[in-house]
DNA sequence: TTCGTTTGTATAGAACAATAGACAAATAAA
DNA sequence: TTTATTTGTCTATTGTTCTATACAAACGAA
């Protein structure tokens, strides 16, 4: 516990035991030691340690009964693949239940720098911009920003409103299969946006990836920045020959 | 800007500029606006401003000369390849002047329940385990916690303090060559113990790769758990056929 | 019921964060 | 040299965070 380092007692508290929780290391048994045990631990006084708890409790991670304890309201990690054959819904079919992708916003615009380059187009050449939101169970997992050539793919975002899938969108531009090329994963405070998205309170991580997507001739064919909820997702990178 | 969120003002604005710094949209002249301009763009007192650049200075991000201005120290972000061949030294050979890793800690004890399922090691077996900072002209990169079998391996703790290379310790058991199975990615605040070894300040954000290396035969034989300096790092996946 | 345990609420003082205004010190340009 | 610009230091005030102490309310077991 770092103390007068800009950031409070109680919400370096609260990371350190949504950390432990998704560890494993505290709460294991579904419950949590108690108030004053928990203050003893981490040194501060039994009110420090509640606020840390109040801010748990809000996020939906823990859940406090008067008279009975604290208990541990989520707790497992998606492992989030990333292969040459990276698919959202595919990939964590396995360990949830229900998964869905939301189009918050879409838009024609110039493509920047990076775009550009991502996508093999000359600067400022037209290209779809989507907002999206994954959810799986219920919870946010990951806020997206895609772009994609406006020649090539003329009505994009149209038919991912209507589909909710980015592989059906390709389909329909006759692309049958496309793979991952490249991911570049870095990791951030989450901004403000992404924080009322996501349902996230201030300070928490973000992991983000930067991902090329090509289709069978080796074609870029869409480039997207993906910010996962680090608390909730990890990446699983396979790199077995 | 999110106030009384347990995050001080001038660290969420210390975190924003460090951010767009690394991604060059802030002092990319080398130079960054004046105090007065930069408090008001972010809509704080000129004292708050002032406060998250001097935690930016304190960490070597950023140099102030009182009369000139504020300036870009260091901004340039190390891309990490994670492939089927990832090496710490070679892998950013041609980013960096010079590269070393150093042998903090060592020591022999009986596998938990991850490193065993990692290593394919019964429960409680001896393993070896050691704990390593890793820097690149100068500056850290990475604390590393890695284990090995240890009756496969007696004696690596002391070949790699001598030579600062897993690459050589492997050969003197024979090992020619060995490949990356498989990476976890996650993203978290950097505990206390990591904030002081990587001359970090109290907040600041690790990447944590956790990585199984296996031999020719596909026998694992180092698992490890890397924290990358999330404000100088990126991760750089190849997925390509 | 009675008792011990646990979470919830209230109040007050001390330490830290943010704002405000004023001025000093160094630099660069007129 | 003079002036404008920019970072550095100081003092004071207000709001947030942390500590300390006390007691209320709900629960479970004796």
């Amino acid at each position: 516990m770092t103390r007068k380092s800009g950031v409070a007692l109680w919400r370096q508290i609260a990371d350190q035991i949504r950390q432990a929780i998704g560890a494993g290391t505290l709460g294991a048994d579904g419950r949590l030691p108690t108030e004053m045990a928990l203050s003893e631990r981490f040194g501060v006084n039994r009110h420090t340690l509640r606020s840390a708890i109040a801010a748990l409790v809000q996020e939906g991670v823990l859940r406090a009964e008067q008279g009975r304890g604290t208990f541990v309201e989520s707790r497992q990690k998606l492992s989030y693949p990333i292969s040459a054959r990276t698919r959202f819904s595919t990939g964590l079919r396995e360990q949830t239940r229900e998964r869905r992708s939301i189009l918050l916003a879409d838009a024609v615009e110039a493509a920047g720098s990076r775009v550009a380059e991502a996508l093999g187009l000359a600067p400022e050449a037209p290209v779809i911009r989507l907002e999206t939101l994954s959810e799986a169970d219920g919870r946010p997992v990951s806020r997206a920003t895609s772009w994609f050539d406006a020649e090539r793919f003329p009505g994009f975002a149209q038919i991912y409103a209507e589909t909710g899938s980015i592989t059906l969108g390709f389909q329909h531009f006759g692309i049958e299969d496309y793979f991952r090329k490249s991911t570049l994963v870095s990791a951030r405070h989450a901004d403000t946006a992404d924080l009322a998205d996501l349902r996230l309170s201030a300070g928490a991580i973000v992991l983000v990836a930067r991902a090329i997507n090509i289709d069978t001739a080796g074609v870029p064919v869409q480039y997207a920045e993906t910010r996962f909820v680090a608390d909730r997702v990890e990446l699983s990178v396979s790199t077995e020959a």
